[in-house]
DNA sequence: CGGGCAACCTAACGACCGTATGGTGGTCGG
DNA sequence: CCGACCACCATACGGTCGTTAGGTTGCCCG
């Protein structure tokens, strides 16, 4: 059996598509996954298919893997170490919770659309880590969902927001709202991502404010 | 190899575990895949799982599909189906575009919440199946999308929402939030349907609405 | 009481999966 | 110029996958 796949025109040793330094590959190995693995699911991916847009054999990539699930993990991994930080950066800056919470949603929703292929993902493959993995890189808790959840609590605290809004649903209608562009955005399409994000962030904002803060924040930006 | 699994005690015949007419096997049959491909994924889930939890062997699927992918299109049709008419019949109902927005989120939402298991399916495996086929259940159009967007542009024309959101990225908006709660509800939370769907209606509608008709709303219901 | 059909079973097919093991060519430091 | 080592290749294993073809049982109808 000729390596599952691919001709194999008898053993010249192959055509040999050149041979990179190995922090080079790991590099592609990523984005070559990344790529595969939004194609086609994890489950429905495989190792030949990664190997084969590297222009290299399956049992090859055990020289930089233990196992198939490394890949996800760290493909997951990478995307949501950087998306939570940007995400926690633009929540903990200054000025009032809603001022903040818009901020926050515009940050999180540019970081999606320009990654977007890592994001999707993230979003769809998580599950298909063992539970330990997952945590690992979640954190025992509900980060993100956190996040917003804390600054509309806040701003109900400071009587920016409806006292009739549950904080916690509220912060999973953000997630959810922002977290669906990975399935709709296109890079040509008639939006940029800081003109979504910044419809997206009016929304929310405007879906939890009193009357009363709304009204401020548009005399703050007519001064 | 005694049919790839199962102990297969030599051949008496296995256990039979009860002979049932078409129907309602057939009904069964889509009710445990369903549960299979939600545990598992499409691609994860095999005709192995489903048959062992039906107390058959995977050949006699065969019997009631011509293949596997003819399960996940009956199970992901069947809810969307229904899905569907309820929120074209909320969408169609009496009442100003805001009220019937609210009435369309909500009505939307409970169903996800009481359809829990297939609707997760249909969100997540969707595009596990052949675009011929997808096609054939959604329609050519953005269905759901379509309805929110709509219902969003109606109420921009009336004057009820605000003249500086995206009828386009508001439906999103909305589908993304409400699409979200099959991540998240559990019937055994603090919250029941109708007070997310209520949340989550207010919350929408508060993010599109003028503040003029905010507070003819709250006239009305004070009224 | 016998024939027929519905509802399965039995058994196997070829393909492909993730993974292990040992080899092998080129490059580079000494 | 030589040996070591890096970045792969070659091959194969055991297993599972979806799918097929033909058999077997029990119930129903006449």
């Amino acid at each position: 059996m000729a390596q599952d796949r691919r001709p194999a025109g008898r053993s010249e040793r192959r055509a040999a598509g050149e041979r990179k330094p190995r922090e080079e590959r790991w590099a592609q190995l990523l984005e070559v996954a990344t790529q595969v693995f939004y194609e086609k699911g994890y489950d429905g991916a495989s190792l030949q298919d990664i190997a084969d847009r590297l222009g290299m054999l399956k049992g090859s990539l055990y020289y930089y893997i233990q196992s198939k699930e490394d890949l996800l993990f760290e493909v997951i991994s990478e995307v949501h170490r950087e998306g939570y930080a940007v995400v926690r950066a633009a929540a903990a800056s200054e000025g009032d919770p809603l001022d903040r919470l818009e901020r926050t949603i515009r940050a999180h929703v540019e970081h999606a659309c320009r990654n977007l292929v890592p994001t999707a993902v993230f979003l769809h493959e998580l599950e298909a880590l063992p539970t330990a993995r997952r945590e690992e890189i979640l954190g025992s808790g509900h980060a993100y969902q956190g996040v917003f959840r804390d600054l509309v609590a806040e701003a109900q605290n400071e009587g920016l927001a409806r006292p009739d809004v549950d904080p916690r649903v509220a912060g999973l209608s953000i997630l959810g709202s922002t977290n669906w562009v990975y399935r709709w955005f296109r890079a040509d399409g008639p939006s940029t991502p800081e003109e979504i994000a910044a419809q997206l962030a009016a929304m929310a904002v405007h879906g939890v404010a009193t009357a009363d803060a709304l009204v401020a924040r548009e005399a703050a930006v007519g001064a």
